[in-house]
DNA sequence: AATGAATGAGACTTCATTCAT
DNA sequence: GATGAATGAAGTCTCATTCAT
């Protein structure tokens, strides 16, 4: 990190308190622009597929447009119980909400399957979504993350049946 | 581990050469089980459908059977990209190939759409019950964790739409 | 030592209460042998530069005799000085004396050079015969070492000067 | 090490990646000082006989400056057959090759008898020299090692007979 | 504020010794 | 007595954190 900066392993201490708070901080500052994208597309977007398309892109994206922090992401925020017990529970927690209420909202359109529980739902296409993910990053192919994201979202809408 | 096995930390390496040997050996029988239970559902059952059912519930059976084990694979199980990345070519790549196999043939019996990449819906379908299991994990709640595959796989099958 | 004796490992703490004394038992055995054969040379032979020849021959062969055995007494025994300290003090001292009593009964007939302190000729055999042995250890070779005896001995008592 | 050198056991780490090679490290510089007196003493001197009388000094004055040191050449670098098998073949070789190459010299000039093999010459006069470090060390007196250096090339060069 | 060498707790591992069978 | 699996202290090494400059 402190390489990746420019600047000595010192340095990082004057910024952050220890190891655990940069990753928070970084995860953070992710969730709050993950969040902020999310919010975008709610407000630019009526349609409540088109809504989970662009979430599901958005999501994609944001990994893919660096391999070195979809690492630090996929692989250094699961290393303890711990560390995952304390942000699943809030900023992880309003990231699915988006998309819960996105599939809440096409059920009281009538759109989406009312069977389907939201938060289910939401999980599922999260769960895909971060699969995609962590396959991308160990492949050793480079394609681009992003174009698993309509297909993706595709099969999440319409499922696998003929 | 030692610990939990109520033996001295020495005693491991009497049975194992390393902590990654062990590691790899918990993998490793997990994954023969899992590929047990697998080529037993393809065998009992005929409808792909009902493949993917049999596939998702037992995969979160095994999980759900011992709560310490299951966080070893969520969680100890990705530490380092260089561990995931050893196994994830073999014996992770056999599993989801039955999974894969099962859309394909889904396919060819006209029964699922051919718009879906099999290797595509197989990872969506292993990311959606991973991302149960974790959220299983994290969760303060002691819910079975079983319960939730029919309705992962329903939305597998049908999609969210109306 | 346990393989090769061809018992449990517990069962050699039936006999030595630790590693050292087992170490020191077979150093102090070794020793009995060497003064054993030192005492029949000094009794066989009466001509003090033949006595040196034999008891370089008896040197070498005993420390030819087993490789093995050649590489406890040359390697392990030098773990740490705490333990050389320790046996360099008695037996080695007896060993040594012979060589010493020998060169020191070649001045008093006359034969041997009174210039030479027997103490300092009994060491510089001693360190020329354990380098024999030291070398023969560790050369992939598997010469005869016995034969480096008599050459070590002629230098011993003639010099190199022409 | 760390001790000695007032400083953490993780610090030795920040200059030597192993234990072995730390070992290697001041075996090497050893070895180097060894060659580079060995050379200009080779270079200072015609006399045969002399340059050895001059090799022998350097070699246990280099020994006996620190105590401390000597103590780790002849004790911590024989903990392993392995560990002597490695640099044996290379440094100590060159070292040897001195001493060799300058009693092949004495033999060319008609001064050493040409029935010494000065391979086995020069083990010989370096097993002498390394028993008296080893016993200088083992001693509780404190003498000047130095000081047996002209004895022992003495008796190397005249041998112990009158 | 910035540095990066130094720190030392803790991780992994070995192996001399013990002890239940 | 004999066994060999189990033990745990001690060794080597790492890396998150500190601190003198």
């Amino acid at each position: 990190m402190a390489r990746a900066a420019g600047v000595a392993t010192g340095t990082v201490y004057l910024y952050f308190r220890s190891k655990d708070e940069l990753l928070v901080s970084i995860f953070q500052r992710m969730m709050r622009e993950a969040m902020a994208d999310a919010r975008t597309v709610l407000a630019e977007i009526d349609d409540p597929a088109e809504k989970l398309r662009r979430l599901a892109r958005g999501h994609l994206e944001r990994v893919g447009r660096d391999r070195e922090f979809a690492i630090v992401c996929q692989v250094e925020f699961r290393h303890s119980t711990k560390f995952m017990e304390q942000f699943s529970s809030a900023e992880l927690r309003d990231y699915l909400g988006v998309i819960r209420d996105t599939i809440a909202e096409g059920q009281a359109r009538g759109v989406f399957r009312t069977a389907i529980s939201p938060t289910l739902g939401a999980k599922v296409l999260f769960g895909a979504l971060d699969e995609m993910a962590t396959n991308w990053i160990l492949s050793r192919r480079r394609y681009a993350l992003t174009a698993d994201a309509d297909a993706v979202v595709d099969l999440f809408l319409n499922g696998v049946t003929a």
